[in-house]
DNA sequence: AAACGTATTATATGCACAAAAAATACGTCG
DNA sequence: CGACGTATTTTTTGTGCATATAATACGTTT
């Protein structure tokens, strides 16, 4: 009775994309074998997973002849799947460190009386930052945050990185936009710009960014591009939980990741590189803490 | 009676290391505090390491002193430290895999029973070569080898990646060397090029190599640029261990390396960007399986 | 034949406890 | 006062076993 396993939650989001994705509509067949295929896993797991969808009311289950889809799935946040256990502790640790509530260096037990969670859990999500690179073991024991969290220094050097980078990945000689992707992306950009920019969540607001570039990277048909920037993501994703900016930074980055799309589309590469190094420049420059002059609730965090 | 711990033999190594670029000499004095500061940990496991030394005949203890310099250690390999199992296992599982003796995905139970290790020991290897990138944790069950290993395709993407990342890190406006580290790089590939080419192992070449270009990066002052540079060692380690060049190639990437250093030298970082840049355009080029003409036992790994 | 249901087997994970090792504290000697 | 020796405390690592869960095999239904 110890509730459904990680893969077994996971796989329920998955599914729920995956029929998203693929234009499903109510009744559509679900078939466990197909599942398995694609997620690369037994029928067992596949088969909890969409029980646990039935039980949630997403999908019904028909006896001897399987799991058929029983509401058009929402495109956000789709799973009832409240955060988990590890993306809580996560985000705890991220909170307290980055408040300076958490020490530059701190044993795992302290962390472990601290939070009051199973040693397991925490070993996953140090593992986590520590492949992230926001933490580093120490020679003893113990661990360090790594100085990225919070150094203005690492913020810098970090746009730095991305302005050397990311226009290459445009330049490279087999460069190909995954097309579909790309129209995806374009879409949600074009629904801030066109006046939905308060609807819209920070996170959502951040995820399109983070998702954009990477559309780019990856374009560059190189793992190691698409790797880099996917690692300076998840560092910006940590540290910019914590970060505010005002709508009207939001629809000049929208703006200017629309204009970046349009010159690869006109085939001129060339200038969508150069267009991408300035908007990587100007973002870059502006310490967050400089701005900040919305009220509160209007606020909203970007980068 | 297990053995000192790794960290007493990292320590052993380290202290070696730190006498030797300390520039000390038989009878010098290696006070306790001075080392914890320097590695960044207690008392006790460099008490352990200065005894392992002690029994090693590197140093010598006199009692209510401290512990003295024995020998003046020599520059390479130091400790008699033999491979550590960690090692030993790495390289392994590396070799079963290229040679495909291991398939494309494997339980943990699987390679358990295969090498006869315990869990622990193949935890952390796993854990490191899931660090570098070159397995993956599957979904359900066990792990995935990363077709980064065998396949030319990635061979292909790193050079790129290099090529286009590395001559960025010279252009950054902060770039400064190292000297030190540089004057040390350079003194080793001078010591080939004056007709050490046979003198030398294979292992020694490839470290070489590698730190050079990770001098490169340290010189842009940026982390980033840094770990993407050492990330792409970790990865051609693990291959080139069976990559094998003939020593006419050695000399050609030793002048070449010399080269940039001048280059900068001379603080023409354009000229030096864009030698660097000839000089990983003419090494990724080639595929190790086309040359090999000279004879096995004058072969050199090298990349 | 393709997909499902059920049963069996293999694998991994969680947890508790023992043992090792590192950090720390304190007294002593040069 | 700085470095060393010894003792104590705290933290981490290792190991075995029970349990959970994924993989697999095989029969059944559509």
């Amino acid at each position: 009775m110890s509730g459904p396993s990680r893969l077994q939650e996971q796989l329920a989001d998955a599914v729920l994309e995956y029929a998203r994705d693929a234009g499903m509509t109510t009744g559509a067949h679900l078939p466990e074998p197909v599942l398995c295929e694609r997620f690369k896993v037994s029928r067992t797991p596949v088969r909890a997973a969409l029980s646990l969808l039935a039980r949630r009311g997403y999908v019904r289950h028909v006896p001897r002849k399987g799991y058929f889809l029983a509401r058009k799935p929402r495109g956000d946040r789709t799973a009832g799947t409240a955060r988990s256990d590890e993306e809580r502790l996560y985000l705890a640790i991220a909170e307290d460190r980055i408040s300076r509530r958490l020490p530059d260096h701190v044993s795992e037990a302290d962390l472990l009386r601290r939070y009051g969670v199973t040693r397991s859990l925490l070993g996953r999500v140090l593992q986590r930052l520590l492949h992230e690179g926001l933490v580093e073991r120490r020679p003893g024991r113990g661990w360090m945050f790594a100085p990225v969290l919070d150094s203005q220094q690492a913020h810098d050097e970090s746009y730095r990185f991305r302005i050397a980078l990311e226009p290459l990945a445009l330049l490279e000689p087999m460069f190909a936009l995954d097309e579909a992707a790309a129209a995806r992306s374009e879409e949600k950009h074009r629904a801030i710009v066109e006046g939905r920019v308060r609807a819209i969540t920070p996170v959502e607001l951040f995820e399109m960014n983070a998702e954009f570039h990477e559309i780019i990277a990856a374009g560059a048909q190189n793992r190691f591009f698409l790797q880099a920037v996917q690692q300076q993501n998840r560092l910006r994703r940590f540290v910019n939980y914590h970060w505010i900016y005002g709508p009207e930074r939001a629809l000049r980055t929208c703006r200017e990741h629309l204009a970046v799309l349009a010159a690869i589309r006109a085939g001129d590469r060339v200038w969508a590189a150069t267009l991408l190094r300035q908007h990587l420049e100007s973002t870059g420059r502006v310490s967050p803490y400089e701005e900040g002059t919305s009220a509160p609730e209007r606020l909203i965090r970007f980068d």
